[in-house]
DNA sequence: AATGAATGAGGTTTCATTCAT
DNA sequence: CATGAATGAAACCTCATTCAT
């Protein structure tokens, strides 16, 4: 019932681990942060949310500023997450799965909540250096995933190319966030296909810029 | 020289006129925004950086909400003012004249500063309902003239798939004041060469979405 | 058509004395006062009011206080100003005369907002020594006109007991007005009658209590 | 002695229980309501005659509404309060007790704190909906008691003659409030005796007014 | 003398953080 | 260790009063 490996003697409940505990507070916070903005969101809440008392939490974590860092982190993993599932599809129907990949993108992106957190994030990566710091890690880490993913899909093009056309995507995905905002009564149906037709272009395109464009 | 007519009594020296007046704290309060989000721009801080008392902002704004609106709107026109310029370009220099104006973008959106204030905006509109509003009404004038733009560019095209192709198109763009805060060391010039042949072929497109993606 | 008495050269315009703008001044603050309450009226209702600056305010009144007092005063000479109405009665009309005065009493009593005013002003005066000062010296000369009316209404009888009469009478008059509060929505048609009946009895009831009450 | 069923967690300790600190707030509050009124008492000078900080009081009150309601509701108990005694009266000594009672109630309606407070409730009603509501709200309570204690004392008489006599029997007391403050010095004892004899009157009254004064 | 823009103290309220129990 | 009551700084906003023009 207990677990003997990091339980010392009988002490009475450390139940769950120091790392559980971290989750389920950034859990909570995720979900009022989500819901009210980091600002709108008090440490009360968090606590009535996580169903704990203030005061533990800051046995947790320093302060509400480390929070907003973890929920910045954690907001910028589940993100990556999406990638780390596209290593394990077989080559061939990679292209197909990120096309269809794309519905769930819209469907995640164009949710109020999902982009408004998103958004304070950046606004805040804007000027405080620290959140900007975890910001551009992160991407980084995509942008490296972007690059093996379209390795596997369009070998052997120029590197330099491939990472411009793959910031172009990352317009896309990202701005999608703001389109859900400047725009939220788009019709998605529609938005959608035009999306799997622009997308599939973007991945076929030539390598060379045509020429007149240049 | 003064109307003793029309001069009821002692005149007295409204020295800057409402209007500059509302400017000035307009512009103290919009580098607050900058430096500290609108939730972290005090009002002292923004009397503050106007050098006047708090006082006497709220003769000017009734309220932090109505700066918050004004800066808002503000950032929003000075979009606007872009598209504006383009209503006078003679059609056949249209898609030329656009695609130069990529430069312009890409140089505006990529800097930091500009990118935060819209962020911030954005985020802002996320929760606040009358943000909302303002940015949702601004969007719809934009996609406005930039249906009319396209109906110059290649007239005679399915509305309904030309406005998802603008969607599309103002995710790349809102994408990018994204993209400046996340992957800020980006290397311009080679973006900007893909992001030219990307917008020249989004233009181009034909309707039909190619049937092997549908 | 200028007032060549208080006009010492050819100054251009007092065109009103000090004492009837001071008059105008109280006035509009009496309107703000009965409207809002005395913390509801700022400076700034009373001069839009009267139709003049703030500044101009503070050249008739040293401060709000003293406006305060001021409609205070005021408030009370109008309660004054009633019973001189009575003073030019001839003696044997005087009972009916007073009877019916009672519905123009009721009528202002029950007035939410002059009951309003005048139980702000008698809670000032409550802790306030200056307004109390002020209260009870208006008291003291309407008791004094009522002493006098009572001896004409019923001549030669026991001044003492007469006073405690009169303090009864002003109950009433005065509950009136928390009644107004606590129960406005009384039939007053109904009420008027039992007042009037009760009034008569209290003016004719002999001197001497009745034994059986003693 | 402690239950370690029902008790979850390390109980902390609530050396007061929040009744009692609610009231010792109140009674706090009280003091500064007493000594400055509703408009002139912060909440900062509450809370320093709590000798607590600011913030605490919100955690027992909403705002500074809920405890000027508190305190109204407070007063307006301690009045009908009195009613409540009288329900245990037998018949035949209702009368005598009613007027025995006279005595205490010009006790407590001159003492100048208990009726500078009621009247600062007062003048708080009748600009404050919610407050008048309270305020209405006690005061039907106090008339249905009244009824239901003139039925006793003379039954079969005509109801809206009763209702207006009792109004006029409530003038009396609510206006001694009123007295205490313009006429402070008043001889109480001459003052009960003549309100024994009008009380007796007014209770012994026959339906009909006297022809002459309808 | 008159104006009304400016001042700034002070009001109510919130909330991150601490600490006695 | 957990609790959550308490703290108090700081936010937004109002308004009596002053004073340059």
């Amino acid at each position: 019932m207990s677990n003997p490996v990091t339980e010392k003697n009988a002490g009475p409940k450390p139940r769950l681990g120091r790392e559980e505990r971290q989750q389920h507070i950034l859990n909570a916070a995720l979900r009022c942060v989500r819901r009210s903005g980091f600002h709108g969101a008090s440490m009360s809440d968090i606590a009535a949310e996580a169903k704990m008392s203030v005061g533990v939490i800051y046995r947790y974590f320093a302060n509400k500023e480390a929070i907003v860092e973890a929920i910045v982190a954690s907001d910028l993993a589940e993100m990556r997450a999406m990638f780390a599932e596209w290593e394990v599809v077989p080559d061939e129907a990679l292209l197909d799965t990120l096309l269809d990949t794309l519905e769930r993108a819209v469907e995640h992106k164009y949710t109020r909540d999902n982009a408004g957190l998103a958004l304070e994030v950046l606004a805040e990566a804007a000027r405080n250096p620290r959140v900007a710091d975890i910001v551009e890690r992160a991407d980084a880490q995509e942008r490296d995933l972007g690059r093996s993913l379209c390795g596997r899909i369009s070998p052997g093009r120029d590197p330099v190319l491939l990472a411009a056309r793959g910031e172009i995507i990352s317009m896309i995905f990202d701005g999608m966030m703001i389109r859900a905002i400047s725009n939220p009564e788009v019709d998605r149906k529609v938005l959608l296909a035009a999306l799997r037709q622009v997308m599939a272009v973007l991945f076929t395109l030539p390598d060379q810029p045509v020429p007149e464009f240049t």
